[in-house]
DNA sequence: ACCAGTTAATTCGGCGTCCAAACAAAGAGT
DNA sequence: ACTCTTTGTTTGGACGCCGAATTAACTGGT
């Protein structure tokens, strides 16, 4: 009834931080939030209530009591909200509807001519027709992932894959379409999906490593996403192995990219015989499926030196998780002995037991969604991202509130 | 009169960021204090008067009127409070005593028998002369900086160079000297001094290499240290260099360790006749300065060593700035050309100009320095570090409030 | 010298949030 | 049936923050 959610300010910190806890730790009581959050009871009533009447969380159960009353678990509603997410790549635009809670409502893909006089033209044609509410729960936003460097501050994206300079892509689409849109790195949006719902979920420290085309990592730290000082961080593809490498693309030499990227594995197979000359990735798996020792060992060098890289970030970092995915983890059965060994081997004794790693199978939609958590995390984030009021605000708009619960 | 720093909960977010805010952008008005945290002219008038009160902050000077009322320009009061920080290294304790501000008040040093039966006794009796209060001024706490793993949650300690494991050192001091203690990696402890107090002021994403004995870092990011998923963030000396290295003494092969630390230059040096066997760091130096020339390429290829790891690390962490300290910057003249060139060469091209280099000159004093900063930012920090809620108290007893401003 | 314009800082009233204390609810153990 | 334990709620009071209006202090133009 009164916009209980109306305070001068949207900065109610306890409210978001309530919010965060029950989105990211699954079900759990309202005495649980208290303790962890450091709040009292009747506070944790109060904000409980006014986002139970927001339609936002709702009680899904009992805990088994323990001796005293049993407690209710809250869990964030699902349908509450969606977003849009889309994972913008050189020629196909791969993108996604997700509800609040990361379920896949709906996917889409086009092709995606990034070169053109106004690329993002066809961008906003592409989106125009999934911006309606869904059973009148709010559209919150749209999420875009995009190769190359994103400035979190200015919405400014360089992506020379693209050949994109200066593209302020997410100001001109927030505007064109009237929606918040949040732009990222792409990797940095896959690590945002397994932070809120994928296989990060555990963790307030990991890495994400991407293995395809290019080769690119993630940094989440103390719970967030890093992002540098100038939104570079995380590149990894150009990471220095050897001065006196091969040439990268890059202008530099022995780039990480000239050893493990796609490309570089099809040509140093070529090299060995493994494949011939017109072959492809699938081609060179397909080679190590069938047992080639030569393509085998490509895998075989290819997840060492990854593995050892991984154990240097891994050294300086020191996360609790490194997860692994991207197009590349198709070969993972033949990449995997030689990373985790290198893995183990490179790391400090006392600290490799405590890094789990995980592979994260390949899917295309996977990249989309987590263009999506973009947004759909705004909410539960305290860090003043770009729109992130906007989004609540819209969050909050949702007229599933007054339904008798 | 009232306490007016009393509420329910010291947890008064604004109070902090305003301090914060003023502690470490130096004088500053209240009407830009307003403008940065998107607070209220109103709120801060309010917040500032208390602090003001409080005595942990005073108008310094006049802001150059721009064409209206001239602003007061605050800062912190050095003297409202002081902590002593200790470098704790095999064999020798050094330790300060500092203002709020960061002032030197007072040095003082003593051997240390690290593997006594109970090595935290001789600890305290060196650090019980310096628990009084100095002119009225309370002693905010205790720091320590420790060559080794700190969990900063339960304060144990893993010092494999002293011989410690497990060790509750903070838990241990802190009650038997009735003080709050804070613990950190050494390497750690440099990098809040120097975010504080340094060079690393005007940055919130920067990277602190040390050189010395051993190799070390530390990762400043968002405005804050990194510790990791176990508080082992930073460990640089044993990152994997070459897989096929020479023998570590951690177990491993080829760690960057047993390439540019002290010992190591030294054992190269000799190797290539440009010291005697009995050499130390300090005739290696000797030795480059007269010009001699394996002396020269000894340091340059341990520069250009260090320069391609530094190079890693800014390409995947995105830094403003890298910082170089330690007892090994002595050789700085000899190591710049490599670590630079190195640097540049192995950085992502559009993103090295992005990446200052600064070089803080050695000075044991620092790392006690930077430890007794850990005590000191303590009061200017949101989140809740174990001691911080006291420090904070302690602060707020100064009895310097109701002088006649 | 005076006034207009501008920026800084303060006072005041009101609203919203949070907490402590007391209370109600609901089950376990004896 | 009783007590103990744990969860969740209600109530009253204190505090913090904001918007609006006010005071303060300086620059620049005439």
């Amino acid at each position: 009834m009164t916009a209980a959610t109306s305070g001068p300010r949207l900065r109610d910190v306890n409210r978001v931080a309530v919010l965060a806890l029950i989105g990211r730790h699954g079900p759990i009581s309202r005495a649980d939030v208290a303790r962890r959050l450091g709040l009292s009871p009747p506070t944790v009533t109060a904000v409980t209530r006014s986002l139970i009447e927001a339609g936002v969380i709702r009680k899904v159960d009992d805990g088994v009591p323990r001796g005293g009353r049993p407690s209710e678990l809250l869990a964030v509603v699902g349908p509450a909200g969606h977003a849009v997410g889309v994972k913008v790549a050189a020629g196909r635009l791969t993108g996604v509807r997700a509800d609040l809670d990361g379920t896949l409502l709906d996917t889409f893909s086009a092709p995606f001519d990034e070169a053109a006089v106004n690329p993002f033209e066809a961008l906003s044609a592409l989106l125009a027709p999934h911006l309606a509410a869904v059973d009148d729960a709010p559209l919150l936003g749209i999420g875009l992932g995009v190769p190359g460097f994103v400035d979190s501050r200015t919405g400014l994206v360089e992506a020379p894959l693209l050949g994109w300079r200066h593209m302020p892509l997410r100001d001109y689409l927030s505007q064109l379409l009237d929606v918040p849109v949040l732009v990222d790195n792409d990797v940095n949006t896959l690590a945002a999906y397994e932070h809120l719902y994928g296989l990060g979920r555990p963790y307030d420290d990991f890495l994400t490593i991407t293995l395809g085309q290019g080769v690119g990592a993630a940094v989440v730290s103390g719970g967030d996403l890093r992002r540098g000082g100038h939104g570079a961080a995380g590149e990894l593809g150009h990471l220095p192995i050897d001065p006196a490498g091969p040439p990268c693309h890059c202008g530099k030499r022995g780039c990480l990219e000239t050893y493990v990227c796609d490309g570089a594995l099809v040509e140093q197979a070529r090299e060995v015989g493994a494949v011939g000359p017109d072959a492809g990735p699938a081609d060179l798996r397909a080679a190590a499926d069938n047992g080639h020792a030569g393509a085998r060992a490509v895998y075989r060098a290819a997840g060492a030196r990854l593995g050892t890289v991984a154990a240097g970030l891994a050294t300086v970092l020191d996360p609790q998780a490194v997860l692994v995915s991207g197009e590349g983890t198709l070969a993972w059965t033949h990449l995997a002995e030689g990373f985790l060994t290198a893995l183990r081997a490179g790391m400090f004794p006392p600290l490799a037991d405590g890094v789990s790693v995980h592979v994260d199978p390949w899917d295309d939609t996977k990249w989309a969604l987590g263009a999506a958590a973009l947004v759909l995390r705004a909410p539960f984030t305290m860090n003043a991202e770009p729109h992130a009021d906007a989004i609540r605000a819209r969050l909050a708009a949702f007229p599933g509130a007054e339904v008798a619960q």
